[in-house]
DNA sequence: ACCATAATTCTACTCGTGGTAATTTAAAAG
DNA sequence: CTTTTAAATTACCACGAGTAGAATTATGGT
């Protein structure tokens, strides 16, 4: 029609332009049309919805990872980099909201789970291997890692949302604050008096 | 049929007990049926399926916080209080899966945002409060709680997800882990040498 | 006791979306 | 120019949310 063609990758920029454009509630159909096809197409192109959503989630996760990475190798020291880190994804999610929106939402068939968890996973595997890296080299424990990485990506992503929503404190703020947070933790400097060396 | 009464509570209540019956994917029809009414008398008693979801929501929660608030009273102190809040956490939504998925995962509208975050404004209005009890305590700025609520939140919730999904950890290892990072933050020890006093 | 009217429940429908099968159109080979 | 094969388009099915209208039951008047 267009003299489209469409390959995977145009199909997939379509998508995204399309979700972009008109929010994270686009149907398979609009995505096709905006495309300059029609839904067959799109199917042989990319598979059903969850390949699709898994496609987006894998380009956001790469982009995401990248620009953050890029803005965490010019971090003055550790903790500066967590809050570059931090303040790289809010930006990021809110530059490119729906789409965030369109990939971290995806409940509606039975497993939920998996789904919900497309960009978490690659986020995640990214954030273990630096945590895992960087406790090695000082002599800490790197099994936390895979824990702490889903820690870190689900307390980036509500907050996120919670800061998406209702806007309340600007984007400085909030990186700071849960820098502070996930840098230091909840106790207070007093609280480190205590010894807490359980062996569990 | 069955001579039930189609008040909101046993609605409600025969909701709950067929999506721990069933799994998070069932239709609203199948709910109307499990109370012995259709589905208009549902849409009477509770709304429709935000409605019934934002309930559902409101009752998980208020059941959450009772349980890990009377396990956070045993704790010997602060520390130990979030290690039972992270393991009721834990505990409490893999023994109701199937309805913490539910009330979760609801992403269909364009609101998205709103409605996954039922769970947790509930759960983070009581962690805020919390939190900025026990900083205001300590003479800390209590400012963070808020958004410190919402990170704890978040890191819970991926947390579970990503445990429930490959349970390649027994749930006291998880809670461990995750107790230390939520205490006392990525930071080494030795990272603490260096001055950290940013005035922001 | 009987009929009419009001209230309530159930059935049956619409609408939108994911996914697919069958029909049609275009292209290539003989 | 015909036939066969490859491609896309249209038309369809399944399913679930939500609702309007049919049917049934209850209520009240005479």
């Amino acid at each position: 029609m267009h003299g489209v063609i469409a390959d995977r990758e145009s199909l997939l920029a379509a998508a995204e332009r399309l979700i972009r454009a008109q929010g994270p509630s686009v149907s398979l159909d609009a995505i096709a049309a905006e495309a300059g096809v029609t839904k067959p197409i799109l199917y042989r192109g990319v598979g059903d919805r969850d390949a699709l959503v898994d496609a987006l989630a894998q380009r956001l996760t790469a982009r995401m990872t990248d620009e953050v990475a890029k803005l965490v190798s010019d971090a003055a020291d550790t903790r500066d980099a967590v809050r570059c880190l931090v303040g790289g994804y809010l930006r990021h999610a809110e530059a490119d909201r729906h789409l965030y929106l369109y990939v971290t939402f995806n409940g509606t068939g039975d497993d939920r789970v998996r789904k919900s968890l497309l960009l978490a996973d690659g986020t995640a595997a990214q954030f273990a291997q630096g945590i895992a890296a960087y406790r090695t080299a000082h002599g800490a424990d790197p099994t936390v890692a895979t824990a702490w990485a889903y820690g870190l990506v689900g307390a980036l992503h509500f907050v996120t949302l919670w800061w998406l929503r209702d806007q309340s404190v600007d984007v400085e703020q909030v990186t700071e604050q849960l820098t502070m947070l996930l840098w230091s933790g909840l106790r207070l400097d007093e609280a480190r008096a205590q010894d807490k060396t359980d062996g569990s």
